[in-house]
DNA sequence: GTCTATAGACCGATAGAC
DNA sequence: GTCTATCGGTCTATAGAC
């Protein structure tokens, strides 16, 4: 542990700054972890309205006070994990093989996003809270990870596009949105619920359903 | 407003009822229309969580009070909005021309969902909210409602697998989920927002995804 | 002994309920 | 119009590291 996190302190860190310091910064730097990682869980399975604070802190197993140490407000807190799942993201789209077609990285993306949910692991954050998304909108790290992540896509949606896999009469940004859309599709939860079809199942279904349509 | 009124309350109660009573039960009827359909307007402006009992007394133009003497919870005020959706959905369902191929009664609906969606009159209830959904499950309107519609779907959906223009493969749960599901379509929304598109087009290149897929 | 971070009480606002 | 509960956010006394 922490060799993992001194050497993602940098280097320049590890070796001007005195033990002592490193190892607080390590402590904050592991805290953080924790409270993102749990916010993330608490909005995959509630949703950010009824998500309160005072679980976060509770989840954590910290004060709300040390809460507000690291993250000003709740929407900045919303805003860590929204990130942390945008640099998963990225993760997940540079180990995919370069040499795929492009129709098949849609499908691995859609299909990583599907799991997320089904493993509820994926934060919701309502499309209609105008102070969260305003936080969200001056977030820079946010808007970076967004960016680059919608970029590598974008990328393969012309590609499957140019090389006839993918209806090229669809705009390339209806397509993204709709991959994107995957991500909180109430299917899955119902098929879930329902019990009669394992998670993999499901995933291909809606994947079937997404890329094939319903008359296939 | 009195003549509408009294037309739809039914030839057996204008009839049977004194004049007064009749009066009295046609203006609650009047309150209890307005109230639910600013309900429906508010949920699916802002949705469940987000709509507060207050702000929907100030459309109506009536105390809070009042409000409690028609429905005695905020999650009642939802199922009446909901019921009245549903309602709503069976006119439409009725209307439909009986001959008309299976597949294309699925379309009319899917586009008179996302019609309704995108005119801000479509009820947006979180699917996560526990006292909501057990609310909602206790209500014998919604639940009949909801009954009828899904069975009237689901006898089209069966009888476009047998004509081979629906995938025979996909469980017709799946395919009414899917169907449910373009109701609260956030691509609508998004592509509403991004200015590029009238909303008829947005509701064929939906359409075009849902029934046909992404790859077409 | 000093100083930081914590725990938990506390506050103002607002919502639902009656 | 009032009452109560709850939420986001703050404040203070204190425990523990150095």
């Amino acid at each position: 542990m922490a060799s993992s996190l001194s050497s993602r302190l940098g280097a320049n860190n590890a070796i001007a700054a005195p033990v002592k310091v490193s190892f607080k910064a390590q402590m904050l730097q592991a805290r953080e972890d924790a409270i993102v990682e749990a916010v993330n869980r608490l909005l995959a399975e509630k949703g950010f309205d009824l998500m309160t604070v005072d679980e976060v802190a509770a989840e954590v197993g910290i004060a709300k006070a040390s809460l507000y140490k690291h993250f000003p407000s709740k929407e900045d807190l919303a805003a860590a994990a929204m990130v942390r799942v945008l640099a998963r993201a990225k993760v997940l789209l540079a180990s995919l093989p370069a040499n795929a077609r492009p129709i098949d990285q849609l499908k691995a993306v859609v299909r990583w996003m599907m799991r997320l949910q089904l493993a509820g692991e994926m934060p919701s954050l309502p499309s209609q809270n105008s102070s969260l998304r305003a936080n969200l909108m001056a977030n820079r790290a946010y808007l970076d990870g967004l960016l680059q992540v919608s970029d590598h896509i974008g990328g393969w949606i012309e590609a499957a596009q140019a090389d006839g896999s993918l209806n090229p009469a669809l705009p390339p940004i209806l397509v993204l949105y709709t991959v994107y859309s995957r991500a909180c599709d109430p299917v899955l939860e119902f098929m879930q619920s329902s019990g009669q079809h394992t998670d993999e199942e499901i995933v291909e279904f809606v994947v079937t359903t997404c890329f094939d349509g319903l008359r296939h």
